[in-house]
DNA sequence: GGCAACTGGTAAATCGTTTATCTTGATACC
DNA sequence: GGTATCAAGATAAACGATTTACCAGTTGCC
């Protein structure tokens, strides 16, 4: 490969001045014909900076951290997509590493976060690990954005409007005449989870409803709660509908619920959080609640430039565009009541 | 943080001994107290080194790209897992390329593979993009491997047993007493495409079956198997089984067969290649079969370290674990002969 | 006692960029 | 005519680590 010294001497000046220019130095004084000409042999030789160069000399790899949990989880696969898009856009490259390496091998944890690997780290708070991680890195120079989550001021952090899509879900299930309306909670204590839950306990008191006892954890995996569906079905009166408060957990008790035997929609509405490509092929298809997630990736990584250059901690609400309501097969009218 | 010469300084020796006590170099003779000193004050100082100075002085990275089709595609996320797996347990990190911009922006492309950013590239050639990339990439200095397909010597490739596995699958539907199986073929050329094809041809042949005229283009994504489904249930006399040469065609036939009012599995049974989590959540549950794809994507790390090492090019077959039949409810006997 | 071999390191040269500070000839100003 | 300014670059010192070559004492051997 081409180095800045080989260019500056084909085009017959010092490489100082070839870095001054490919960077656009304000300051730099420099004839026409000579920036025609070293730009020429910049491009005739294909000279493209060398990367361990740059990143030792100015202190900065131009590589931003994602910690991923798990890339099976669609909701996942949506931000790393945003974030990908915008960091690529902002000449940034996004280095992937497991939060769980990262949290329990300390030799990992050194070399990608101490040895300047990464300039700075998003990761979505979900879990030990991950919040041995937070903590980690907190007591290094590298700044961090917490991924879908509202944090407090020390931190950063970028989430979506959680409370409102959650009303929004739960609205639908009232207007389709629902009152006995179950919540799958969100495992975990982070915002999602409280304002979720919050949103669906906003929309039913507003509705006049109960929404005390009717909340049970229904987690992030199709297990959990296909689980906690059976068990809900298991009850002397189970709910005519239930929100499910992720995507997984509202495709487990969609399948718990076919095992039970309980018809979708006509006896049980299922409605879940987030959208995902699957969701149109469960039986009968899912409807949800469809938030900016990738927005939310990209907002990440404009935060987290930020942060790096300096910037005081930020909280960040994406809210455009707004949640949306993704109506589809498993939402129905509430059967005629039983009392 | 603390550099070498920092720790050599308070350890009274040169940064030459640190650097070489640390590393390991065997020609280096130390006096066993001078280690421990080093050692105690790189331990006390939390020294780690800087990663853009290792890699300028060493001209190699420590990292290693991987190009991304399609995150949301779940057979993705199972290599992704292993080769992340796999690199850090040998002290390299990721670092993931949208294909399509490594194939439309020049800008990402040099910045990514000519400034040394990556030590090697993985990627899976699916599409022009990918094409692309390759052909790129083979015209600089950094190795690449070709994930997820049998390639020819000057390339390097690491592929699991795609025709073992659908004969597998193939005859999994002929033990069923089915006689009429469709084929959902993979698009593109590659050996996916090709050994998919060519095992469910030499399973249909084995068992005296007609293997012509039964074949279409069930593409990599649920609409597109969707969209193949539903022609072939709309011909004359639709088939009784129908072998999806993808996971996300096989989801999209069962949903289509649905739409189309025929039951599976008493009037269709179908099969899907490669297993997802998914595959338990749609109806009914899909029969697939199961390969070693984090095993792959942990093979494809162990080529790239060796070809970055300067060895050959090499084909690598993934064998073990070997390809699995997973029985679910899409599969069943087939319905009395109509003719 | 002379030479070789070993011990326990040291010195210095990179790797490719960036950037603060100089230099040098020409022009402008008063 | 002396000085200040300016154009157009040149110089050189980092950045932090690795690696090759080398060296001063000390032992060992015959």
């Amino acid at each position: 490969m081409a180095t800045i010294v080989e260019v500056a001497r084909q085009a017959g000046v010092t490489a100082s001045v070839v870095s001054r220019l490919l960077n656009g130095d304000p300051t730099l004084r420099i004839r026409a014909e000579t920036r025609d000409r070293v730009l020429a042999v910049a491009a005739a030789l294909d000279y493209t900076p060398n990367h361990a160069a740059r990143a030792l000399r100015r202190a900065r790899a131009g590589t931003l951290g994602l910690a991923v949990h798990d890339l099976h989880n669609p909701v996942y696969a949506e931000i790393i997509a945003g974030a990908e898009a915008e960091a690529r856009e902002r000449g940034s490259v996004l280095l992937v590493a497991d939060v769980n390496s990262l949290a329990s091998d300390d030799e990992t944890f050194r070399r990608v976060v101490q040895g300047g690997a990464i300039d700075g780290l998003m990761l979505q708070r979900d879990g030990d690990a991950s919040d041995k991680v937070v903590a980690r890195v907190a007591g290094s120079r590298v700044p961090v954005v917490i991924l879908n989550e509202r944090v407090r001021s020390p931190l950063s952090g970028v989430a979506v409007d959680d409370r409102r899509a959650a009303m929004l879900a739960t609205r639908h299930l009232i207007a389709l005449g629902h009152r006995d309306i179950a919540y799958l909670q969100v495992s975990g204590s982070n915002s999602r989870a409280r304002d979720r839950r919050a949103g669906w306990q906003a929309a039913m008191r507003d509705a006049g409803l109960d929404a005390t006892g009717r909340m049970v954890v229904g987690g992030v995996r199709p297990e959990t709660g296909y689980r906690a569906m059976t068990d809900l079905l298991a009850a002397h009166t189970p709910p005519t509908a239930v929100f499910a408060g992720t995507l997984l957990a509202g495709v487990g008790a969609l399948t718990a619920a076919r095992d039970a035997g309980v018809s979708v929609p006509a006896r049980l509405s299922v409605i879940g959080f987030h959208d995902g490509w699957f969701a149109e092929h469960v039986y009968p298809a899912l409807t949800v609640v469809r938030l900016p997630l990738r927005e939310l990736g990209r907002q990440a990584v404009r935060l987290l430039a930020r942060r790096i250059d300096g910037a005081e901690a930020e909280q960040i609400l994406v809210s455009s565009p707004e949640p949306e309501l993704v109506p589809r097969g498993s939402t129905g009218p509430a059967p005629a009541r039983r009392g």
